[in-house]
DNA sequence: AAGATAAAAACGAACGATCGCTCGGAAAAT
DNA sequence: ATTTTCCGAGCGATCGTTCGTTTTTATCTT
């Protein structure tokens, strides 16, 4: 699958974002008309982002805020609460809509090497659709109370868990050498992490994301075939 | 070579640390004298990484570091001129000791395949032994000044730079497969980057620092001589 | 169609709290 | 007795947040 035909299939603009902020706490959000509601809560949003991901969200000031989104400081405390809120309620619809992206993105492979494939790509396409909000939850996560901080830790941890499973299966059924699963799996996370974290770099090299998910995508196959991550007699030390 | 005749040979511990920051602020720091100056540089200095690692670096206050180090608010500003300048003395001393250590680590090796797996290790250790550190800098880099942000990247860019040509240089003496060098070194890079920023994920799961270290070199070497990179018809695309 | 009325949205000065930082004097060391 | 080190209350600035008011939009009446 193309990242072109990736982001046509899930719905990941800034819109329906804020439409998954705005259902989740309507109640809360003093404006009553939808239209309104979610017009505003796209500039808050965009503007958090944009902010935040230059100097960082606590350095980032409620005016500073109402400057880049053009909303004035009282008006946007009607679409949040505190400022805490405001962060939560950003990483809370981000970690809703990925999980629901990267579930049905996944069900269609049948074999460890194809579901490898197929997870991976996934994952570094809705990053790349969502790159500013990976960035800022991957940044912010320290900001977050005790029970917010332990749902994205897991939701982490669940990626993980998911790509070693599939070498594991790969392993079972011989088509993977006998690697360490759990390595395996951490430094291709690691990889796809890098590609949120350091896009400004990828950008200027002109890297795309498909050359970037069929390297990562060949480099976890060649480890799962060949088996380097044994750490055998073959190594070099210095 | 091992974690631990590493450490023996480099001095990396907090008071090392400390002697480069003084050494380099000699005339700004209050204290006359070295020995005192020092000792409260340790606990500044160690304060400031436990409570903005966990925190942030703008959230801590200048009271939780007067409270977290034993040293009252005014005393401390015997050590440092204001916050900012805090932040940029420990950035600058870490670049410093870290440079100097990977300069001299790498200056061993000779054939292309040694000198990646010197330069990998050599990372890896010098980020276990400094990790407190490196997390620091790398969570903190967006509140630097321009300059010291763009030293802080350069730093980072020279690592990444130096794996690419030992790459480079294995394909030119037909050692290494032909292979993508930048976007092979990027990847690696990610992988050392994700032991100094996951640590407590890999100490649970009792991976050690050795282990780690056979793990990338393995994967690095089994992507230079097969050709992973390269993005071939073995792709398996969903 | 136009004016009146009500509802909704937007505003920004002002508040208490807390921030980074200073400075005059106390305490400790020499 | 003198120097060095340490202290913490207090300063002005700025923070997140509130709220009485104005402006805009929608609805009703004539």
């Amino acid at each position: 699958m193309t990242y072109r035909q990736f982001t046509r299939q899930a719905k990941l603009t800034r819109r329906d974002f804020c439409l998954e902020m705005l259902a989740a706490h309507r109640e809360d959000i003093k404006a009553k008309k939808d239209e309104t509601a979610v017009k505003n809560l796209e500039l808050i949003f965009q503007a958090t982002l944009e902010v935040s991901n230059q100097k960082g969200f606590q350095a980032m000031t409620m005016r500073d805020l109402s400057r880049a989104s053009g909303i004035s400081v009282g008006a946007m405390y009607d679409y949040f609460n505190s400022k805490e809120s405001l962060l939560e309620m950003i990483q809370e619809a981000g970690r809703r809509i990925a999980g629901r992206v990267m579930r049905q993105a996944v069900s269609g492979a049948e074999a460890p090497p194809e579901k490898l494939a197929a997870a991976i790509r996934a994952h570094l396409y809705l990053s790349e659709a969502m790159q500013p909000w990976f960035f800022f939850s991957y940044m912010e996560a320290r900001h977050l109370g005790k029970v917010e901080k332990q749902r994205a830790k897991e939701g982490e941890l669940a990626t993980e868990r998911h790509i070693a499973e599939i070498i594991r299966a790969g392993k079972r059924q011989g088509v993977f050498a006998d690697v360490d699963h759990r390595l395996g799996a951490a430094v291709i996370k690691a990889m796809l992490q890098d590609w949120y974290l350091k896009r400004w770099k990828y950008a200027k090299r002109r890297v795309s994301v498909e050359r970037y998910a069929d390297f990562v995508v060949g480099m976890a196959h060649g480890f799962c075939r060949n088996g380097l991550g044994d750490a055998g007699p073959r190594e070099v030390r210095q």
